[in-house]
DNA sequence: CACAATAGGGATAAATTTCCCCCTATCTGA
DNA sequence: TCAGATAGGGGGAAATTTATCCCTATTGTG
């Protein structure tokens, strides 16, 4: 395990919302949680991009930080599912802000962000 | 200047977001200028943690996103001023209801976040 | 038996972000 | 003259995050 070596900055609401969401995968994270993908395995099917091990820290860590609820199933093979605890569910509406926001700028957030990689954009 | 070796995911609109987002001060750093701090250096009186190096660095990349604009005025000392640009505007409501969940929820994200440092919160 | 699916951890490397120190240049004011 | 404010960048180190590879264990299936 990684230890912080730098104490966290709490000045302000988005200072605290940055210590528990950032991490390149969290909000789709609870995002598909939300939607029913449970179960770890299914979360790396919608998410193919997170290998497992990165997954299953951030899963950790938004554990800690109270945003969602791990449940054993004592079954073979195992089963374990993550679900929105009620303060997690208090997201919801704060990552469907930012989602929407992406949705409707799609095309001029693509433009912008792809600006860095113009032999990749050349080559399409 | 650092160059990424590993393309963006641009999948859907939480990608694209973090994309132009993700930044430990860049939240901090749109809501600022919005409120009317617009030059680096009362930026950097309003966020003392930042380094000025890296303020610059976080300002150019909102600059290359388009959601901020610079304008320099010819005058000894040098004066720069970053605006909001229209597309950043549109991101305001976004920031705003982050913070406003951080807000409402201060307490509970700073025992969250603390149960980390215990050694931290029992000297207090 | 060999293999896939299930969940998850250790060790380590790579990528990325952030920090720190130093340097340029000009003007104002003590 | 010297210090301070202004804006900004280079180089390199440190901190942090993410990725990769390999391992444990159990059950069912071909």
């Amino acid at each position: 395990m990684y230890e912080r070596k730098i104490l966290p900055y709490l000045n302000c609401g988005l200072d605290l919302v940055g210590e528990v969401l950032y991490g390149k995968w969290k909000l789709r994270i609870l995002w598909f949680i939300n939607e029913g993908h449970k179960r770890p395995s299914e979360l790396q099917r919608k998410i193919p991009d997170v290998s497992r091990r990165v997954l299953n820290i951030q899963l950790k860590e938004l554990e800690e930080h109270e945003l969602v609820s791990r449940t054993i199933y004592p079954v073979m093979p195992p089963k374990v599912e993550y679900d929105l605890t009620e303060f997690g569910r208090t997201l919801i509406p704060v990552i469907q802000t930012i989602g929407l926001w992406g949705d409707k700028h799609e095309d001029r957030l693509k433009h912008v962000i792809m600006k860095q990689f113009p032999e990749v954009v050349s080559s399409l």
